[in-house]
DNA sequence: AAAATTTGTGCAATCGTCCCCAACAACGTC
DNA sequence: GACGTTGTTGGGGACGATTGCACAAATTTT
């Protein structure tokens, strides 16, 4: 079928032997001019592209990097993929892309994966369902390159991009304060994430900074961190029983936040008349909702840079870094209609 | 720094040749059972992971196919991705998803880089710049199996993939009619791409067979596909400084659409009272804007899935395929508030 | 007991590329 | 003229896994 040009080819065509197209091809001093302008001549003419799989299990590396990401459908991670894309293409790498959908188990198969297709480097963000990150601690000892992004573990030392989620947190909720609520619920996903524990902990901490004490019942986990949405909303409909029933949620996912609205939509309560609404999200779509929401935004292509110029970093480091960074990048509110 | 184990290794801790190993490792029938036992064990034990890219060196096939895209961040192509994935993943074969961003640069680059990786073959759909389209033709000349999907050329004889662009068109065009309005003005892509000229048809079919003349000023082509607000921008206000401006419109795309939009809620132009939109988009909170947009939905998943199994189909074909299939697939109207 | 068969294992080539090490010419030097 | 010194080129072994073939030992057949 599809049979591509070697370099044992031009060899044979123009009776030389393969080290010394190699070396023309490469363009070393100890090959004379006359026949490195035949072999890129005739190289050209028939179209040679030297084999990047050769080259990768000579080189034991592909110039290429994993991503591992719950969802490309999500305009938080498309726009971190976009920001990855940008400086890994500039370099020269690729990126190979992979979803977890939020599985645990996908994640461990596709980081697998990823490593044994000899990645140089991987740029993770966990899957909500991810506890376990040994199949991350071994790849990382054994000398892989690795930076987490966006929900990033505690427990690996490595470079880290996360947003200011405690801040972003703390200004949304003390958004719907100034405004005049004071029992503001709060939804978000699993209880072990990173961002989870930031968000949260930045909304309690607005919370208490305004003499607000904090309802538990007001705040709600949904596992699946928006993905299913019987889940959203069985926690909205509980919110909305409570007989101290909440008169604003601030909400910390993209999914969730979509996912809250059509909830209420459907119940027939009023945003932000009945109930006032602040997300975390990245659409690009929000001032076209009815009503506009308000949302923390994340500089989620920002961060896919940030990301993978470390990673790169890393890679390209002549001798093992020990010292590793976290960077935390700001997040902004865009103050809407709720 | 990162040392996988390779089969030379378990061979030299067991004393055995790597023949023996190998054949130990695929279960063959001329191994001992003692033999292969131990070899199982030991492997088990140091987590041997056979490497991926020695195999496609020797096997001359990665079990990976490529994916070319105009931008993951858009609805439609990140759920055919996601249809794209399930049947990949299911069959053993890996995805890797590159972007043009409507480049047609970008595509041939990518393109060539894909193929020259060994991908086994190519899931594509086509970018808005790109007419000349020999970087696939030689591709498929030399046998590389290409699937096209949703933005697909006339010129090359391959399966392809596509909704039924043109009676979504209608469908959306004849709502429109229905609902009494007459002058209807069309947004699209760029002239040439085939899911432009197909939905241009239908929209004319529509007014045409409803005994409306064909407006040409109200047609309206945007090179970038809503890629780019500016040009968005320009085609709304042309027609809204028409003389005669049009009541409603009928948008070909997802980025177009909600660019409209935007323009519109700039220009205090009221939707649906000023003026009716219909669009073509994949967003699933399109309930949620303001008003709910109504809207001509894509099967993309499905259109994902279907191009996969085709694309596999050729690829593990024993002979050259020669006869090729254009699937056609429906799509949906979702009447909403517009 | 000799021959034929089966069984288990190792050798070596292969995939495409690179690179260390020779080989050999042409040249200059003493 | 014998000996280095360049400047160019070819040979051959990696990289990791598979596989046809050869060869030994163990078993069966004659």
């Amino acid at each position: 079928m599809f049979e591509p040009v070697t370099i044992k080819d031009i060899a044979k065509a123009l009776g030389l032997s393969t080290s010394t197209i190699s070396r023309a091809l490469r363009d070393t001093h100890e090959i004379s001019a006359a026949t490195k302008k035949l072999v890129l001549a005739y190289a050209k003419e028939i179209n040679y592209q030297p084999n990047p799989i050769a080259l990768s299990l000579k080189e034991r590396r592909s110039k290429s990097i994993g991503v591992v990401v719950s969802e490309v459908a999500n305009s938080y991670f498309s726009q971190a993929i976009n920001g990855i894309e940008s400086i890994a293409y500039d370099r020269g790498y690729h990126v190979i892309i992979s979803q977890t959908h939020e599985s645990y188990d996908r994640e461990v198969i596709n980081v697998q994966h990823l490593a044994s297709r000899s990645v140089d480097g991987l740029v993770v963000s966990l899957s909500s369902e991810t506890i376990d990150i040994s199949h991350f601690t071994s790849l990382h000892e054994r000398g892989l390159p690795i930076v987490f992004f966006d929900r990033v573990p505690e427990e690996i030392d490595t470079h880290k991009v996360t947003a200011d989620n405690e801040k972003g947190a703390y200004q949304a909720t003390a958004h719907l304060i100034k405004n005049g609520y004071r029992n503001i619920a709060h939804l978000t996903s699993s209880t072990h994430l990173s961002i989870s524990i930031e968000r949260l902990s930045g909304y309690k901490a607005a919370l208490i900074d305004h003499g607000i004490a904090i309802n538990p019942l007001y705040i709600k986990h949904c596992l699946h961190g928006g993905m299913m949405y019987e889940e959203t909303e069985k926690a909205i409909k509980e919110l909305m029983a409570l007989k101290d029933r909440p008169k604003a949620i601030f909400i910390a996912g993209d999914r969730l936040s979509t996912g809250c609205l059509t909830v209420l939509k459907t119940l027939k309560i009023d945003v932000p008349n009945d109930i006032a609404v602040v997300g975390f999200s990245n659409l690009d779509v929000l001032d076209l909702f009815s009503p506009p929401l308000t949302s923390i935004r994340q500089p989620a292509f920002e961060m896919g840079q940030v990301s993978t110029t470390m990673l790169l970093q890393l890679i390209e480091a002549k001798y093992p870094v020990e010292e590793f960074e976290k960077r935390v990048l700001e997040t902004n509110l865009y103050v809407r209609a709720t």
